[in-house]
DNA sequence: CTCTACCCT
DNA sequence: ACGACAGGGTAGAGT
């Protein structure tokens, strides 16, 4: 027989720990769900970590139990259970019923009597028990076979009782457990045991009679007068609550132990509560571990070399990487589906094919993949330009929701409805363990997802219609995808010398700094470690810490900044990190990254992760190369051209948020400075502080500028008050002065505040949309974050918009002019070129061209642009 | 893997 | 009283 093991809950007990451990969550339909929730955390953990073969989840039915004919008033005084609780009751079962397991209630007895019957009948036949609940009261069960849980603090942090542990504890068995409670009472239950005996004495008093009768037999020998008396006085009632706590383990219930059988959970229905009540934790982390997905069969050909019969007019095509990197990545193969047949190919072999080499350039033959920027990267690398890329499901998906958490196929495929595509990481492995299945496997695998491609593209293509999204997609997103693409693989030069003597001088300064660190504190220690250091400064040094966080003490440079007149220390700290920064991160992190084969940085563009349409940059990000310091801005002499006699030539776009701002809400005052072209920070402090343009003092000026940036962020007092350090009043009148000048910025913020709460969502010029949900909640804080997200988001996101088009005027610019400069890096409002000489005369006129002209405002757009040796001379 | 810190627009 | 300004990426420490 194989081994069994009965796993029991409490499901009253536990749901009601699981209420009041955890805050009170509801998801955006205004239904509470903590207890729900912590009851599927404290489900799956123990499910996980046991393995049981039967599983049962008891229940209290209804106020009336035959412990109501011994003692009128059991439970008596007893709160009435919240309503945000008992709403969450029905779901609580539904999730039992989705993962298979039984349930059972039975009329006049609680949930208890049913766990300790089945646990009599299991352990009468020697099976193991494991009895799950939040109340002590259970560990009266314990026995050799029994174990009973009992949650502590927390829903998933358990406490195991034994029959050694309840003796460890208390020094009692655990049917003695029950004769302590008759002793105490309890005051939850309503249990009035002995009055002035309390759990101190009634174990003792055990420990020397063993039960509730015997004492009461032997009641001469109790030792202390007043005891005994209050013992003599309340004898029945002792044995009455004595009886009240007993667990009833002879209940007529109509299961048995042999039903319980448990065959695992039906994860659809599970994971289709799961959406319904917004575990987006648990939703996410489930797509990783589910194990069989998939369901329907594919039938597909692996061929040894792709003949031109099969290549079609349109077809859905993936290539398969080894990751991501798809620069560096091996490529596995190709899957090719013409929405009947289904083909593969093992790793580059089909480039070899020169019909395959024609048909991926024949732009007239229609191509639909998952990511057409990284499939047009591989294509270049094999000397084939991919062109005729129609659909992309990546950019589409991300276009008509910006915010899905992750788009691998599998998850893509999930949110639009096909279900047939496995994860990567179900297919690979992860970790250390990932690795390429058998060619059976891959093939699958990326079959699967040419055919999600082809099924979704219907799908997608009507809802980006409906959605007023096709123009944005079709005539922005996706030719961007081939310009990203042409950057990525084209690279930027980088001098590695400079960052080499860099890097040395660095080294010698960063030691030199160490040891003057090391005398000031007395000791050698790690710098660099936030714990050592806070120790050092707060504890052996004796400076007040500021701030805290989570884990300690806050040594973050604003708060050390504001230390600084303390201690000698704090200035040599700061440039330590300073400069240990742009060691590890710029010098060491970038060089890293150089391709040995040409000298060059090949970094990878995402356009499909930011919700508000930026593009972000990785593997080096060079969005964040340093440029507010001189020293780090130094960085920025080792990029440079990559043919002699060439310069690196930057734009950038002026003030393009409050450009945006002023374009969308129309402020007259606004939308003035910006058509005769003022310093919009001097014009703000101008306003603001009711004086002339003579009067404006650095301080107003700078002032006005965080105001500025703080409108475009979505203003908060804290937040301003942050970034000026002043006090939050002080910020508010900031604030309210600001929006006293610009009324029709106030006005914008207001409308598009309730906008969102119309609509559930808000847009950009080009109608990328970003949705909203938590703007009705009742949470402060994910309420307030999502009205700053509205504000924001139209301004970003526009912001994001024109420099995107902008790209593809420009990359058609260049081509239409015949010139050789190459576009190299989009820094969100600055474009990075590198070009010859003889065109710095052509850039200078149609760069500022181009991009002024991207999309027309009802302001002007203005593009400052630089030139020189390397992007450092760009200024 | 999470936290802290710090770089950018 | 509480919270605590938008969007990102990377490195190092410590669990």
């Amino acid at each position: 027989m194989t081994s069994e093991k009965i796993l029991l809950l409490d499901g009253n007990s536990l749901a009601y720990r699981a209420f009041f451990a955890l805050p009170l969550l509801s998801n955006e339909h205004g239904i509470h769900t903590n207890a729900v929730y912590g009851f599927t955390l404290m489900l799956q953990k123990i499910m996980e970590e046991e393995n049981p073969t039967h599983m049962l989840v008891a229940f209290d039915a209804g106020k009336t139990t035959f412990r109501h004919s011994t003692f009128g008033e059991y439970k008596g005084g007893r709160q009435k259970t919240p309503p945000e609780l008992s709403e969450q009751f029905p779901y609580v079962r539904k999730l039992i019923d989705a993962y298979g397991i039984k349930r059972y209630e039975l009329e006049m007895y609680e949930a208890d009597d049913i766990i300790g019957t089945l646990c009599k009948q299991a352990d009468e036949k020697g099976q193991q028990v494991i009895v799950v609940s939040g109340d002590k009261d259970l560990t009266q069960l314990a026995t050799e076979n029994t174990t009973v849980y009992i949650t502590r603090k927390g829903i998933t942090d358990i406490e195991k009782y034994t029959p050694e542990h309840v003796e460890e504890k208390y020094g009692l068995t655990p049917l003695q457990i029950i004769d302590m409670k008759g002793l105490m009472g309890d005051a939850s239950d309503n249990i009035p045991g002995v009055p002035g005996v309390g759990e101190k004495t009634a174990i003792k008093l055990l420990k020397e009679h063993g039960s509730v009768e015997n004492l009461y037999q032997a009641l001469g020998s109790v030792s202390g007068a007043k005891l005994k008396e209050k013992l003599m006085a309340n004898e029945e009632q002792a044995k009455m609550s004595k009886v009240l706590a007993t667990i009833e383990t002879n209940a007529p219930i109509e299961v048995n132990v042999d039903d319980l059988t448990y065959n695992g959970p039906n994860m659809d229905e599970v994971t289709s509560i799961w959406k319904e009540l917004s575990f987006k934790t648990l939703l996410e982390k489930s797509e990783h571990v589910t194990e069989e997905q998939t369901t329907s069969e594919v039938t597909f050909e692996i061929l040894d070399e792709v003949k031109k019969s099969i290549l079609k007019d349109k077809m859905a095509i993936h290539l398969e990487m080894f990751n991501e990197q798809y620069h560096t990545s091996e490529l596995l193969g190709i899957a090719l589906y013409d929405g009947e047949q289904s083909y593969f190919i093992s790793g580059s072999l089909a480039f070899e094919s020169a019909d395959f080499c024609e048909w991926l350039g024949d732009e007239s033959r229609r191509k639909y993949l998952v990511d057409s920027k990284a499939a047009q990267a591989v294509s270049r690398k094999h000397n084939v330009s991919l062109l005729g890329a129609d659909f992309d499901l990546l950019l589409a998906a991300y276009i008509v929701n910006p915010s899905i958490s992750s788009y691998d196929v599998s998850t893509m495929a999930k949110e639009f409805g096909n279900y047939d595509v496995l994860t990567d990481e179900n297919v690979y492995g992860k970790g250390a363990k990932k690795a390429t299945p058998n060619l059976d496997k891959l093939a699958e695998h990326a079959i699967r997802k040419a055919q999600a491609v082809w099924k979704l593209k219907p799908t997608l293509e009507k809802k980006l219609e409906e959605n007023e999204q096709y123009a944005l997609y079709k005539d922005i997103e996706l030719p961007l995808a081939s310009i990203l693409g042409t950057m990525e693989s084209d690279g930027v030069k980088v001098d590695v010398d400079v960052l080499k003597e860099m890097g040395v001088d660095l080294n010698q300064k960063l030691r030199a700094i160490e040891k003057d660190i090391y005398t000031l504190a007395g000791q050698e220690f790690n710098i660099n470690s936030p714990k050592q250091l806070g120790v050092i400064l707060f504890e052996k040094i004796g400076l007040t810490p500021l701030k805290k966080t989570k884990t300690g003490y806050s040594t973050a440079a604003d708060v050390l900044e504001k230390l600084e007149s303390e201690h000698e220390i704090i200035s040599h700290i700061l440039t330590y990190r300073t400069l240990g920064k742009l060691q590890s991160t710029y010098i060491e992190g970038l060089t890293k990254e150089i391709h040995g084969k040409d000298q060059k940085i090949h970094t990878r563009y995402q356009q499909a992760l930011t919700t508000t349409g930026r593009l972000s940059s990785i593997n080096p990000n060079l969005q964040n190369i340093p440029i507010r310091l001189e020293e780090g801005r130094k960085i920025r002499k080792a990029f440079v051209p990559s043919h002699p006699d060439w310069v690196m030539f930057a734009a950038d776009y002026s003030q393009i948020e409050l450009r945006v701002l002023a374009h969308m809400c129309e402020d007259e005052k606004l939308v003035d400075a910006f058509n005769h072209d003022m310093d919009i920070h001097t014009k703000t402090a101008m306003d603001v502080f009711h004086v002339g343009k003579e009067e404006v003092t650095s301080d107003m000026r700078r002032a006005a500028k965080a105001v500025n940036f703080g409108i475009v962020y979505g203003i908060s007092d804290y937040g301003l008050s942050q970034s000026l350090n002043i006090t939050r009043k002080e910020a508010a009148t900031f604030i309210d002065q600001y929006l006293n000048s610009f009324p029709g910025v106030k006005d914008y913020m207001d409308d598009i505040v309730r906008e969102a709460k119309h609509n559930g969502y808000v847009t950009t010029i080009l109608k990328r949309r970003r949705y909203l949900p938590e703007i009705t909640s009742s949470n402060f804080n994910l309420r307030s974050f999502a009205e700053r997200t509205a504000m924001n988001t139209p301004i970003q996101g526009s912001a994001a918009d024109i420099i995107k088009k902008a790209m593809i005027d420009m990359a058609k610019r260049l081509k239409d002019e015949n010139l050789q400069t190459k576009m190299l890096l989009q820094v969100h409002d600055e474009l990075i070129f590198e070009a010859p000489k003889e065109e710095i005369a052509i850039l200078e006129k149609i760069v500022p061209e181009v991009m002024e002209g991207a999309i027309k405002l009802i302001v002007p757009l203005k593009v400052e642009y630089a030139y020189g040796p390397s992007w450092y001379d760009t200024k």
